[in-house]
DNA sequence: ATTTAATATTGCAATATTACGATAAAGACT
DNA sequence: AGTCTTTATCGTAATATTGCAATATTAAAT
């Protein structure tokens, strides 16, 4: 025991978590925030932005990387990274799509 | 070392993150997910359409209360758990407005 | 007052996450 | 080749999360 029981739940729903989950620390909010204000999008800029080591941002960024919410692209001898707009676009959607439902709703509570 | 650094981060980037952290699992993918769904919304019925123990259940219910996404309120002898919709309203406006940020900037990578 | 039903809490084991120093890898520049 | 710069990986300690059996709590029903 101790492990998400990630087969027991829907391919959506396990996506939907997957990105809630890589934006659910606030180091990781504030790189998308930064890839969001900056035009360049160099990753040692980025490290230059958090109160956080460099290994440290770099996990973060891999952790990004690996839900799909941004890719990387070699630059020099340097990382450009950015956001990937169709996870963006999912969530954006899918919590649209939730208000929708709620607002059609009497809640109870 | 090896807590989040919470107190780096701005207060709105931690608010996010909270909202985000507590959807980060499929299990409460689904609660929420059936919240909206259902018209009732006693946790008995929650703890048979998920397939994890009762005491799990109640966990992940109290994260997503801790987190603000769902308010409970007694019911006789049973608990009537509801989506807060203003933690929702949050998380929809959010990511709309990265979206629109995102639309007006040309992505490197 | 007992019993029953519905939730919550406790305690604990398994696993995952967070953070960082040290080090490695890969490309740019002399 | 050697050095510098940039980013990734390894190793490890501290902490947090996940899941559940056992137990406690609370309110209804008898």
């Amino acid at each position: 025991m101790g492990a998400t029981k990630t087969e027991h739940f829907t391919d959506k729903q396990n996506a939907i978590a997957t990105l809630t989950k890589a934006l659910g620390h606030p180091a990781r909010i504030a790189i998308v925030e930064y890839l969001i204000k900056v035009d360049t999008c160099i990753c040692g800029d980025i490290v230059n932005e958090l109160p956080l080591a460099q290994p440290t941002v770099s996990q973060h960024l891999k952790e990004l990387k690996n839900a799909g919410l941004i890719k990387g692209s070699i630059e020099g001898n340097s990382i450009c990274y950015c956001i990937d707009e169709k996870a963006i676009s999912k969530l954006q959607s899918y919590f649209a799509n939730i208000s929708i439902k709620l607002e059609k709703k009497n809640n109870c509570c």
